[in-house]
RNA sequence: GGCGACAUGGCCAAGUGGUAAGGCAGGAGUCUGCAAAACUCUUACCCCCAGUUCGAAUCUGGGUGUCGCCUCCA
C-alpha cells in the first residue's frame, strides 16, 4: 500500500511505526462558524483512509481535535455579545451535526484546545528551556532561526520567505517568522489561563503538537490536514514537536486538496463559500460523498451544480442496482449474502493480502463455492482485487469507484437472466465495497414517517387495481400526480411495485 | 519574487512507455400496456513545440494557460 508523503513529495510504502498500530492526526476545524464543503471535503477524504486503513486490517487511532479558542473564536464573541465558550459549543455543535449527516466515523479521540492547556504550557516551558523559544512581554515567541530543519516540510527557506513576506513585523519578535506558542492577554475581559508567562492563551500551532502528543505519542504515523496548512501550521507544528522532543514528529504528512467554486478556492476570507447544511438541503449525503470521491483527494475539485447532478445520478444507480436486487429478493437475503462473503474481508485484514491464489485452501472458500458459482465467485474476488488495488495506490477513490459501478453492473446482468437470484452476491460484494467508503446505499430515502408510508401502500393499491382493469388513463394518471410531488413508481415484472423520491 | 500543483471526448475523471477505465449528459435499440429502472450499441490520437525511444497521454527540455501556498483558512 503506498500513500504519497508531502515532505518527501513522494508515493512511499505505508508501514506504520509500530506493528499494525496507525496513530493518526487529522486537524480539526475552528469552530467559530459553520461549517462548509471544504471541512466537507477534507473530512469526508480522511473518513475514507480511515475507513479504508481499518478495512486493511490496521488497528488505527484517529484523532481529530476541535480548535474551540482562537482569534476569530474571540471576534465572533465580542461581536456577537456570546461568550468564547458559547460561540465555540454552538458551532461544534453544528460541525458535529453535518458530520453526522455527512455519514463520516467518529474519531476514537475528539480533544479540545481548551482542555489541553497544561499540556501547552509544558511544551513551552520545554522549548524555552532547550533554547527554541523566547518569551516576550507576557508573549512566548518559537525561534525559527535555531530550528535548522525549519521550511523542510514546506519547501521554503527562510530566505525565500521574506521576499514574499506578507507577515506584519513585530517588535516583539527576533524574526518575522518566529510564530506565537503563547499569547498574553490584551485585557482582562480577553479568555485567559496562568502561565509561567503570566495570563494568555495558547497559539494556534501548539494545540496540535500537545495534543498528538497526549494520545498518540512523540511520532506519529499520519497527520492530515487541509493543503492550506502544510504552510505554516503545519510546518510550525513539525518545530515545535521535533525541537522539544527531539525526533521526527510524523512519518506521513497527507495533505487534500481544496474545493473549487468558479475556478477559486472556497474558503472563509475570500466570502465564496457554501454551507454543509445548504447543500444537504439538495442533495444527499451519499452524493456529496461521490461527488467528492470522483476525484482524487490531492486534485482540487470544482464545486457546481451540474457536479452535483451528475454525482446524484451515478449515486443513483448503483443504489438502483441494490433495490432491483432487493425486489426480486429480499432484505434478509442480501444480509446472509453478506455473512457468505465477509470471509474475504476478514481475511483481507487478517493477513493484508487479498485472498486470490490462496482461495483455493481455504476452508471457508470451498464452503463459498458450494452457495456460489465458481464463475461469479470469481469475479467477486476479482473486483475485491481491484478495489484493493486502486485503494492501495495512494487512495484512488476513482478507480475505487469504478469497480462499484463495474459490480453493479453485472448484478443487473445477471438479474435478467436465468440465475437471477446470484445477483444477490454482487450486490453484498457492493454494499460491503460501498461501505468502505462510507456510502450507505441501504438508507431509505423513503417515507418521513408511518403515515406516508401507509398512504403509498394504499395508493400503490388502488392504481393497481385500475391497472388488472387495464385502466391505464387512471393508473398513469396516478402515476404523473406523484411524479409532480416528487416520486417515482416503478412497475416491476411481477407485478409489484416500488417507489422512491426523486431528490 | 520564492515554492508547488494541474492541463485527457459535450461535462467530470482514471491512466503502470506499447495504439485511451469509469461516471454524467446525448443518440439508436431491447424490455415494458405506456413509463421508470435495467440491458445492448454509439463519439478522443490525450494544451503547443522540440527531444529521448522501435514505440510516449505516460520520460526530458522549452513554451502557453489555470490554480494554490508564502496573512486567517480544510
Amino acid at each position: 500500500m503506498k500513500v504519497f508523503d508531502t515532505q518527501s513529495q513522494t508515493l512511499k510504502e505505508f508501514s506504520p511505526l509500530d506493528d499494525n498500530k496507525v496513530k493518526m492526526y487529522v486537524c480539526g476545524p475552528t469552530v467559530y462558524d459553520y461549517p462548509h464543503l471544504g471541512h466537507a471535503r477534507c473530512y469526508i477524504t480522511w473518513d475514507v483512509v480511515y475507513r479504508y486503513l481499518k478495512f486493511r486490517g490496521y488497528d488505527v487511532t484517529y484523532v481529530r481535535n476541535i480548535t474551540d479558542i482562537d482569534d476569530k473564536i474571540i471576534n465572533k464573541a465580542l461581536q456577537t455579545g456570546f461568550s468564547t465558550k458559547e460561540i465555540a459549543d454552538k458551532y461544534y455543535f453544528e460541525f458535529e451535526k453535518a458530520m453526522n449527516e455527512l455519514n463520516t466515523a467518529k474519531p476514537d479521540i475528539e480533544p479540545k484546545a481548551t482542555e489541553n492547556i497544561e499540556e501547552m504550557i509544558d511544551i513551552i516551558k520545554t522549548l524555552c528551556e532547550k533554547g527554541f523559544a523566547y518569551p516576550a512581554d507576557g508573549d512566548v515567541y518559537f525561534n525559527v532561526a535555531n530550528f535548522k530543519k525549519y521550511g523542510r516540510l514546506s519547501k521554503q527557506n527562510l530566505e525565500d520567505l521574506k521576499s514574499g513576506a506578507r507577515v506584519e513585523a513585530s517588535e516583539k519578535k527576533q524574526n518575522p517568522f518566529d510564530f506565537a506558542l503563547w499569547k498574553a492577554v490584551k485585557d482582562e475581559t480577553e479568555p485567559g489561563w496562568n502561565s509561567p508567562w503570566g495570563k494568555g492563551r495558547p497559539g494556534w500551532h501548539i494545540e496540535c503538537s500537545a495534543m498528538s502528543k497526549k494520545f498518540l505519542g512523540e511520532t506519529i504515523d499520519i497527520h492530515a490536514g487541509g493543503q492550506d496548512l502544510i504552510f505554516p501550521h503545519h510546518e510550525n507544528e513539525k518545530a515545535q514537536s521535533e525541537a522539544a522532543f527531539g525526533k521526527d514528529f510524523v512519518k506521513y504528512w497527507m495533505h487534500n486538496g481544496f474545493v473549487k467554486i468558479n475556478e477559486e478556492k472556497m474558503s472563509k476570507s475570500l466570502g465564496n463559500y457554501i454551507t454543509i447544511g445548504d447543500v444537504l438541503k439538495k442533495y444527499d449525503a451519499n452524493t456529496i460523498r461521490f461527488f467528492i470521491l470522483t476525484n482524487h483527494y490531492r486534485m482540487p475539485v470544482e464545486f457546481g451544480d451540474q457536479a452535483l447532478e451528475s454525482a446524484k445520478n451515478g449515486i443513483k444507480r448503483l443504489k438502483n442496482a441494490y433495490e432491483d436486487i432487493k425486489t426480486i429478493t429480499s432484505e434478509e437475503k442480501i444480509k446472509e449474502a453478506e455473512n457468505i462473503i465477509s470471509f474475504l474481508f476478514d481475511e483481507v485484514a487478517k493477513t493484508e493480502h487479498i485472498p486470490f491464489h490462496g482461495i483455493d485452501s481455504l476452508e471457508e472458500a470451498q464452503g463459498l463455492e458450494k452457495k456460489i458459482p465458481p464463475e461469479i465467485a470469481n469475479s467477486l474476488i476479482l473486483s475485491l482485487k481491484n478495489f484493493i488495488n486502486a485503494m492501495d495506490d495512494d487512495f484512488n477513490t476513482p478507480k475505487a469507484l469504478s469497480v462499484l459501478f463495474e459490480i453493479a453492473g453485472r448484478a443487473q446482468k445477471i438479474k435478467q437472466s436465468d440465475s437471477a437470484e446470484f445477483g444477490l452476491f454482487y450486490i453484498a460484494m457492493l454494499l460491503k465495497l460501498s461501505n468502505v467508503l462510507g456510502f450507505d446505499l441501504t438508507k431509505e430515502e423513503k417515507a418521513s414517517d408511518e403515515l406516508a408510508s401507509q398512504l403509498m401502500d394504499v395508493i400503490i393499491n388502488l392504481r393497481q387495481i385500475s391497472r388488472e382493469q387495464k385502466n391505464w388513463e387512471m393508473s398513469d394518471r396516478i402515476r404523473d400526480e406523484l411524479v409532480k410531488i416528487g416520486i417515482t413508481l416503478k412497475d416491476h415484472k411481477d407485478k409489484k411495485t416500488t417507489w422512491s423520491l426523486s431528490d
